[in-house]
DNA sequence: TCTCATAGTTACCAAAAGGTAGGAATTGGG
DNA sequence: CCCAATTCCTACCTTTTGGTAACTATGAGA
């Protein structure tokens, strides 16, 4: 209770929300943690997420690799060769987000069925 | 693994991040959790979240209530008294919450502390 | 020489989010 | 009669977010 109005900086859900609050970061994550061998290029990432523009796939990824959460692996080939995996702090976030989305599961479906019956 | 593909709405990150991916809905319900009675006032929670303005925490609480994450109880009594508790279903989604906080907790203070190094 | 594939970047634009300031409704108290 | 208190709403504006489409570099293969 304290802690939320202690300011922005030591607000912990403030930092959680500007960092992977956004509409495609936890998406990536999830794909790379969900994936066969942990690791994805970008193409691969972006099949996955087809409705996620290059730019913002591209965005996205600087992003999660400036706060350490993917790490990217460059291969000087032509073509180019870049590969994208979960850093040990990016698989350490991994049980609380497949904890929101187990709950998501769980109520959403209703939800939907829900505004279906409704609309 | 295979959900990810599986289409807009079956998407249960996309439904978090669509439904409490904005600035201030984590807040509110994270707010109400930690409170003593489990009750606040709009002016209540406005005052643990100063820096958020009137228009948004009256529209963050509006959409909360429609996706049955918060009560609204109105007193029909002037000046009018306003009470905002977390339905079962809030209540049912703080463990994830929490949790997401915790790993904040855990990992944001070094996150500050090296950026605070660099810059 | 022409094309293809990869992993982006850039310019431009539209939409959404969010801030500020003021209003509205009500009625008990001075 | 006027003001204060509470919970909003509205108009207006700025900032942020995200989409589209075109462009880049490079070398391998036709």
């Amino acid at each position: 209770m304290a802690d939320i109005q202690a300011g922005y900086l030591a607000c912990p859900i403030r930092q959680v929300i500007s960092r992977f609050g956004d509409k495609w970061s936890m998406l990536v994550l999830y794909s790379l943690h969900a994936s066969d061998t942990g690791v994805l290029r970008f193409n691969e990432l972006h099949r996955l997420m087809t409705d996620c523009s290059q730019k913002m796939l591209s965005a996205t990824l600087k992003n999660l690799e400036q706060h350490h959460l993917v790490n990217r692996q460059v291969y000087p080939v032509v073509p180019p060769r870049v590969e994208y995996s979960l850093t040990d702090t990016g698989k350490s976030l991994m049980p609380s987000i497949t904890s929101l989305i187990d709950w998501a599961k769980m109520h959403f479906d209703d939800v939907a069925t829900r505004q279906l019956k409704q609309d």
